[in-house]
DNA sequence: TTAATTGCAAATGTTTTGCAATGGG
DNA sequence: CCCATTGCAAAACATTTGCAATTAA
């Protein structure tokens, strides 16, 4: 199903690609070296210009959504389309919690009517300690 | 009024960092680039390694927020004690406007309660056109 | 066949750092 | 006087790009 989608937006499907896809499938939030290594660990060779380049496509096409939690690395997630969804970041682990909350969405709109102004997208990061590490 | 709050900080008190805080009065939101630019045009040498290292002792105080709107260079701005304020930035003319919902800031809490999460900051960016450049 | 994709190395842009000189308390 | 601060140049780090070789369609 990964190959048509890459196809769909007009792109050569090559097993890069695909590898890419799948490895978002599992963990969801990734940064380019983090795919990297993981390549690394497989024993798959794939250079990281090759890793940033699709990367960037991927966004430019809408299948991937880039997020700028710090001024570290990019990190990127699969699109879900009508699926939007907000972050809750834990600064020790790095664990990332997706949520939705339908008050908060209508409120901002509100907050851009006020303001005339045109929300195109938006994020919310909301930072601090998750369960397992404010237990330690 | 600068020098104290320099001072009190545990920083000595220098021509640099009250330009710098000077500075933030009046334009709020700035990149270090953008700082050094304008020391530039005003015939003040201050290097971007010095202005780099004031930003993050300063963030490192409390004096000033760092803000990651986009991958590129960081923004900040000066902390306002219990004032704070979320953004909506022009992804044309890059204008920052800044706003406070408290309807918003509760909701985010009932959130977090509900993942055991413990909130330490957040950010709240709604990226889009402002009435100016969508005139245009 | 041919235009897109890839790897490599070099370039880029932002931020950090080592070190010697300067300056504030 | 002494330690924090600064400037400069070099280093570090994430990301991008030029170019030649490879590969999908």
């Amino acid at each position: 199903m990964y190959q048509e989608l890459i196809k769909k937006s007009g792109l050569k499907v090559t097993k890069h690609k695909t590898a890419m896809l799948q490895l978002f499938n599992s963990y969801r939030h990734l940064d380019a070296n983090k795919i990297y290594t993981i390549f690394i660990s497989r024993n798959i060779n794939m250079s990281l210009a090759t890793i940033y380049r699709i990367l960037s496509e991927f966004e430019a096409k809408n299948i991937l959504i880039k997020n700028n939690f710090n001024d570290e690395q990019s990190t990127y997630e699969l699109t879900h389309p009508n699926e939007h969804h907000d972050h809750l970041i834990c600064i020790k682990c790095n664990k990332v919690i997706e949520f939705y909350n339908c008050d908060i969405e209508k409120t901002q709109e509100e907050v851009a009517r006020a303001n005339n102004f045109r929300i195109i997208n938006h994020q919310l990061n909301l930072f601090g300690i998750c369960e397992k590490c404010d237990d330690k």
